[in-house]
DNA sequence: AGCGTGATGTAGCAGCCGCTACAAGAGCCC
DNA sequence: GGGCTCTTGTAGCGGCTGCTACATCACGCT
């Protein structure tokens, strides 16, 4: 048992019941150990948030590899349907769940949030860039601007605002389905 | 002592310290009460914090009406801006920490968080119908769309991806400050 | 064989959590 | 004045929190 097989059973639970109310005896036994050995590898629970932060970006973005491989889309509006598609996929549920919890650490400047949260956007910036149209004028600003888009759009979706995310969407000209 | 007057003490301790670690006697000391009398009268903390979350979104309304009254404005750039200048200002900050947290409940499904997120960004939704620019083509789905910009916007500022955000809005051809 | 070192179990500490039992004061109605 | 209801204080409960002291075991080196 080390901290790397340990990891992914505590990602597992925190995508699960969340981060926030995240605490050791329940974390350890998910990863079958004790609270005394989580902290044993880890060193404080302070320490063990922030590595699995840390290893929770980096499967975030293997998880974007796998997903979303494949030639460039042929407008910005199919790059758009296409990461929203993936963003709202069953099985992304709980890590959109996960994701607003570390939007909101970040916010309020909790010890390692805001690097995890920067990580995976400039993931998901970087994909978008790789996926803007060839010979469209402006792929870095364009990338950014969906992305700016696509935030908003979960975020509606998140708190259950759907219809206002879909309608802006259909008034941007993107025109997703 | 009643629900109406503690509610104003218990939100500035909120927007203070945060939602999600709350508890009741840090709460109690804020209010000048105890434990034991915000119990009486909220009747538990789940209910306490329901209570909170629904004054939060009144004053968060009435805030708004009175920051941002005054005339429509002329172009979408200029209400983009406007919306935006008011959320980033120094004393929305607690708000918008406050914010994350609540859009990070209701996307998993806390009870209260939901409807709370949903009435204060209808407000907003709201506040930018009005501020469409007279002869919009479309003053509904401009004010959705831009909406979703804002969030969008707000959340790449909050995790510290202020630039991302502000090359996003260049290139959308709004075009703000 | 002995010894050191890293991994693990057991038990417990002080402190906070939401909540409640009980009693007592304050004001009101008959 | 005697009850009656609303409000409040005091004390405490069981349970969870992060963390630690101590002992044990297995294993490798010399």
């Amino acid at each position: 048992m080390s901290k790397d097989t340990l990891l992914p059973a505590l990602a597992d639970h925190v995508l699960a019941h969340g981060l926030g109310g995240a605490s050791l005896r329940p974390l350890a036994k998910a990863a079958g150990t004790s609270d005394r050995m989580l902290l044993y590898h880890f060193g404080s629970k302070e320490a063990l948030i922030a590595d699995l932060l840390a290893y929770l970006a980096r499967s975030y973005a293997a998880a974007l590899d796998a997903a979303l491989a494949g030639e460039r889309a042929q407008t910005r509006g199919q790059a758009l349907a296409r990461i929203l598609k993936h963003a709202r996929a069953e099985d992304m549920r709980p890590f959109m769940q996960l994701w607003w919890e570390i939007v909101a650490g970040a916010a309020r400047g909790v010890e390692g949030y805001q690097p995890a949260a920067q990580a995976m956007m400039g993931e998901l910036l970087g994909w978008l860039e790789g996926q803007m149209p060839e010979g469209d004028p402006d792929p870095a600003g364009g990338a950014r601007y969906l992305l700016t888009l696509i935030e908003g759009t979960l975020m509606l979706a998140a708190i259950g605002h759907d219809s206002t995310a879909r309608d802006g969407l259909l008034a941007s000209g993107l025109a997703p389905s």
